[in-house]
RNA sequence: GGGGAGGUAGCGAAGAGGCUAAACGCGACUGACUGUAACUCAGUUCCCUUUGGGUUCGACAGUUCGAAUCUGUCCCUCCCCA
């Protein structure tokens, strides 16, 4: 039932005849955004090597920030005092924080999990760190993103049923607890996350377990851990049957490129993912025909742009001979430029997906991606 | 003309009688990267029919069971003094 005004409400735009995958708007304190949405990370409230500005301009609607990092460096008490992660960054768009829930998965070799909470040990320096579903909310109270993430465990791949049983109910219990913790549910939106592994009776009792206690939005978690893509699909068909069709779902760190199609097919509106900012700092490329390894030397005389079809500031003001120069030279612009395009690769993907949407035709489009980029639906890199 | 240093795989550079087909760095090549401990990580880089074989450390000739390493001659580079 609905309580209290929601920071953030969403609506259906469209849905696809063809398919049943749908557009949407997602409204916020800072504006509203489209949806189908890829969603650029910025961990360290800043996407790595990118102006606000040049975040702006590739189109993004939301961008991430982390819970973890930011306590630890710069603290959120000084993000709190420049006025929140916006203004701290001099970025006015939607932002999201992440909980720290990755960092319990990514951070495994240093940390320990309890009922309370979860013992960390800081990778900085190592100096022991405790990290509870009410700190993680405070905390992202502090940093005040639109969005915010419950605190939870995102489990290894495979687990078993039994180690996953556990996680996910004690990951329900610290979605109540940061629930009952959040100060500002009405600047701020609290999304719970879906656990459960592969197992589909997890993933149904983790999503109604959630409705009941009620969230503005829902996201998928426990994904992108080392599964297969055929299993990654069947834990998003498992968690999205079991939550409400008019609330809006957030697939946590997925963005390959077929990954985000099968997605929205399935019912995806929003994604996030450090993945095309990474592989553009090591060098490869997403474009209209496949990955581009700046690094090769074939690109030394190639001057022409990154990617014929791509719009961005890179493709249309730089050459590949340039770029491949900055990548070997190791210089930051480099890292901008590579950065720059893939993330408006991905971006522009989403855009001709809702265009895609609302044309009735997602499924024809989604195909011809996939053969023009001679993928498979099911195990394919797709970057 | 006198004195000195040196020539090692694409480049730089270790190695000073067997454990060396030769450390390491760079360069080159492959691959990975998915809610960022990531401008990172892994592998390959003399040749071949590659769990083995062949040919290497300026050239040639020696010493030795065994030489990139010791000896001789030659070729070439660099530095200092005239």
């Amino acid at each position: 039932m609905e309580n209290k005004k929601e920071a953030i409400s969403f609506e259906v735009t469209h849905v696809c005849k063809q398919t049943g995958a749908r557009t949407g708007i997602l409204h916020t304190p800072h504006g509203d955004v489209k949806t189908p949405m890829f969603m650029p990370v910025g961990t360290l409230a800043t996407v790595k090597f990118l102006s606000p500005e040049e975040i702006k301009e590739i189109g993004s609607g939301v961008i991430l920030a982390n819970t973890y990092h930011c306590w630890l460096r710069p603290g959120e008490d000084v993000v709190q005092a420049a006025g929140g992660l916006q203004k701290f960054m001099r970025y006015d768009g939607p932002m999201l924080t992440d909980s720290g829930g990755f960092q319990v998965f990514s951070l495994a070799d240093s940390r320990k999990i309890k009922e309370e909470g979860v013992y960390f040990k800081s990778h900085i320096d190592g100096s022991p760190l405790f990290l509870s579903p009410e700190k993680s909310i405070e905390i992202q109270n502090a940093l005040g993103a639109d969005i915010i993430m419950s605190f939870d465990e995102c489990p290894p791949y495979p687990a078993t049923y039994e180690y996953m049983k556990n996680s996910v109910e004690r990951t329900l219990r610290w979605a109540k607890r940061g629930k009952e913790a959040h100060k500002n549910p009405e600047t701020q939106a609290l999304f719970g996350i879906v656990q459960g592994g592969e197992y589909e009776d997890l993933r149904k009792y983790s999503a109604e377990e959630l409705v009941k206690i009620g969230f503005p939005g829902y996201s998928i978690g426990g994904t992108s851990v080392g599964e297969s893509k055929e299993t990654m699909y069947k834990m998003i068909d498992y968690a999205v049957k079991y939550l409400p069709k008019e609330s809006v779902k957030y697939l946590m760190g997925v963005g390959s490129t077929d990954a985000i199609l099968e997605g929205v097919l399935r019912g995806i509106d929003m994604f996030d993912c450090v993945l095309p900012t990474r592989i553009a700092r090591h060098g490869a490329l997403m474009t209209s025909e496949g990955r581009v390894n700046i690094k090769k030397v074939q690109y030394k005389k190639d001057f022409t742009p990154i990617d014929k079809e791509c719009d961005c500031y890179a493709c249309k003001n730089y050459t590949k001979a340039y770029i491949h120069h900055l990548y070997r030279c190791n210089e930051g612009l480099g890292m901008r430029l590579m950065s720059i395009h893939n993330l408006r690769y991905l971006i522009r993907l989403t855009e001709q997906i809702r265009e895609a949407i609302e044309q009735d035709r997602f499924g024809d489009f989604k195909d011809e991606f996939f053969k023009k980029m001679n993928l498979n639906s099911v195990d394919s890199r797709g970057f």
